[in-house]
Parts: C-alpha cells; structure tokens; sequence
DNA sequence: GACTGTAGGCATACGACGTAGACCCGTTGG
DNA sequence: CCAACGGGTCTACGTCGTATGCCTACAGTC
C-alpha cells in the first residue's frame, strides 16, 4: 500500500487545520483579528498562520494587503441593507443609521477601517458591498420623489453624520471601567488643572454619553430638513 | 595635526545635513512626509533619514512611534484658535470650523490621523496642543453663558460635524483630474450599469461638489440649533 | 487512458520596518 | 578631577509585505 496522501489531514498537524482557502473565510478570520487585537495587529502573515496556511497562498485570493483592509470594511458594510422600495423612506435612512452605529459599536476597532478606507480607495474601485446601500439609497430617495442631485446630497449627509456620530461615540469608551470615580475613570487628573480647569470639571459629563439619544437628535434635524426638492 | 571631528560635518556627507535634533524639528519633517506620500510611508528610518541621524536618534526625543503619529496631529490641531473672550461665540465656532476645513484641505494625507488617533489614544493622554481647542471652547461658551453640559454638547456636535464633512469632501479629490468626462474621471464606468444605474447617472452631481457652501449650511443648521440651556 | 492547462498551495528570499540594549562622547556641576 | 547625564550611534532581533518559482491536483480534450 503506496503513501498517497489524504490531503489535509497529515499536513501541519500544529495549525488548526487547513481547509480549502477562500475570500469570504480569510475576510471573516481577518475581521475577527481586528476585532480582537485591532486593525494594525492584522498582518498577511498571522492571517495565514490563524487560517493554518502559508502566507503566499493569502494572495491568490486577494491582490494585496489593501485590498484586503477594503474587503474587511465591506463585509460589514454589506450587511446593512435598505428596502429601496419602502415609501417610508426617513424610516429606511433611520434603520440605516442605526444598524450603522451598531455595527460600529460591535467591531469598533474596524472602525478607523470604515471611516479611512474611502479615502484611500476612488470611489469606483471600491468592493460592490461598499456601494450597494449608497445605491440603495439612491433608489429609495427618487422613488420618493427627490431628484438625483437630492439624493446624494441626503446620502452625503447621512453619512456625515453617521461617521462624525460614529467617532464622537468611540472616542467616549472608557479605558478603565472598573474605576468608579470618573476623573480617575477618564485619566483626567493628569491634566495640569492650571491649563485645563474646565476640561477637568466636566468628568461627569464626559462619562455620561447617550450616543443613542445623540444619534436620535441628529437624525432628527437632519430628516427633518431633508426636501425632495434639494437642498 | 589630529582629527579632532568638527561634529556635524565630516560625518555622512550624503545626508542633508544632520543639525541637532528636537521634537519640533522632527515632528516638521514627519509632517512633510505625510504631506508628501501619505502616513503609511511615514516611518521612523525614513524620517531618521530626511533629518540626516540614525534612526534611534529619534527615541531619545518620543517614546514610540505612536507617540509621533499623536504629535502629527497635535502639531496640525494646534495651528487651531479660539478666542475664548469674543462675545461672538457662533462666530468664533464658524471661524472655527472653517480653519478646521482649511487645515484638512491642505494636508489630506493627514486627515486620516486627525480623525483616527483621538480613538487609539485615550482623551487625558493626548497632546496638549490637541486639548487646547477644546477647553478654549469651553471656555468661549461658558462666558456666553453655555452649562458646562450644554458646552461640551456643543463642542461634540461641532466636531462630528467636521469630522463627517471633511471626510465626505475629501472623498470627492478626484483621482485624474485631467479627464474632462465626468464619467471617465471618476472611473464610473468601471461600475456594473445594471447594479448600480443611479450611481452612475450622477456623476456630474458627484463631480461637482462645492465643500465650502456644504459646510456652512452645516453650521447654519448646527448653531441655530445650539442654546445656552443645553440639548 | 494520456496530454495539457490551470488553479491553488508552499518554500525561499529580499528589503524595510519598529525598537531593545549597549557603547560612546561632550557637557555640566560638584 | 570626577561623576552624572543628555543625546547620538551601532548592532541586532523579530516581524512585515510580497516577488519569484516550483509542485500538485484536478478539468477538459482527444
């Protein structure tokens, strides 16, 4: 009886074991990297290593590393989704809004991924899953009646607000939650008081942000001034 | 006669020469760097490099190379001012954000870690410089006779204003600006016309986006919204 | 069956990176 | 004169992204 090896079951014994590679199976290790250790903790080579292959082979799936980094934001992105055809539509663009901020509060260290991305990928390139709800968006508001150039512009700011909302809210995550005291919560007693008096009396304030409620009020005022007509 | 090296001249010709180092002098180059190509080729050999020393030379004047992104950012956000006596309290937050955009249209590749680094580094950690703008908000709506609550309010709510607009605006810095055809310019027709129809119909809405005018009718809305009682 | 193309995986290698540790020198204060 | 010290440098380690090239298993064709 000759050797003819059963592929991946005696290869690599040490790796937790190596199945057939795939886009979606690397994006899905990649975004738990992130999620774990942050995004600058993701490397090509300890993606292979928790996918128990070898690093080469990451890229016959995916051209480079920003691509890679693109394709992590996008399957987030891809997961929120707007009924183009509801006449609801400030009710569509609300639920988007929040299944925005909540992605983002579930993956927040992919976070600086969602919000720098674009800027670094022309809009034409980026992955289809990026697109989809400024699409959908679109498809939603002229139905309702805005024309194109309304549209956008109530996709533009949504966006503003959302990524705006999205970086006021993380910034507020405390290092250190078992602290009761929220000047030493917050580290605000290293400020010279000399310079910073006010900043340092606002600890309560500081500590207590409902980026819920914030969130709520700012779609409130910009729902509100959002006119099929433009802007 | 004996060698007796005149410090600084004799060593490494090829270096642009090397005059004593300090955090200013470093945190200037590092800027230009990332005004140059972008904050990923920033790097501690490169900028050791540019400033004519060896790389280690560097740790003597910041702790990492986190703490030099941080001084990036700082050295922007302190060009910022606020007059935190000026009766006008909207017109120094206009002022305000309309420096604030200046500064992101001048140093793009920055941006990135202007809205970023505010998440990695925790609020009592970050450089003075970066802090300086909000006490003196702070102060400037307290003396209008702002809550400290409704103060900081405010100031959440200008910058996630400006951090969404800046974002948004500079997604639109078009890739080749020698293209004529909206459509080509913006590389569109790479676009699947079947998933994304209205997308590319608008590409001479996307192409024309005035960042100016969008943003102050951003702070019409914000500060007719802000009052000295709070939310 | 044999032949050929191709897709996916792996090994090796190169140059760049961040930074720890040790050494070295010039200045300063006793 | 010596000790301490601030600042510059050298070497070295482990990690990174990825170019190149080979090897194997399968798909399709005859």
């Amino acid at each position: 009886m000759a050797v003819t090896p059963t592929r991946a079951s005696d290869r690599d014994a040490g790796a937790p074991f190596a199945e057939r590679l795939d886009l979606e199976r690397m994006l899905a290790c990649a975004l738990e990297i992130v999620d774990r250790d942050g995004v600058e903790k993701l490397s090509m080579r300890r993606l292979a290593r928790a996918l128990g292959h070898d690093p080469m082979s990451l890229y016959r799936h995916a051209p480079n590393k920003a691509a890679l980094l693109d394709g992590v934001a996008d399957t987030l992105l891809r997961r929120l989704s707007v009924d183009p055809g509801d006449p609801d539509w400030a009710g569509q663009l609300r639920a988007f809004a929040r299944s925005y901020r909540q992605l983002a509060l579930d993956h927040p260290n992919a976070v600086p991924l969602l919000v720098t991305r674009p800027l670094a990928t022309p809009l034409a390139l980026r992955p289809a899953g990026t697109l989809r709800p400024l699409e959908d968006v679109l498809a939603l508001l002229t139905g309702a009646g805005f024309t194109g150039a309304a549209a956008l512009h109530a996709y533009r700011s949504l966006t503003g607000l959302l990524h705006g909302h999205v970086l006021n809210e993380l910034q507020e995550l405390v290092d250190n939650p078992d602290e009761t005291d929220d000047l030493l919560r917050l580290g605000l007693y290293r400020l010279p008081l000399r310079e910073f008096p006010l900043l340092r009396g606002l600890a309560a304030e500081l500590a207590s942000y409902d980026g819920a409620a914030e969130l709520e009020r700012g779609l409130d005022i910009l729902l509100s001034g959002l006119t099929p007509g433009g802007p």
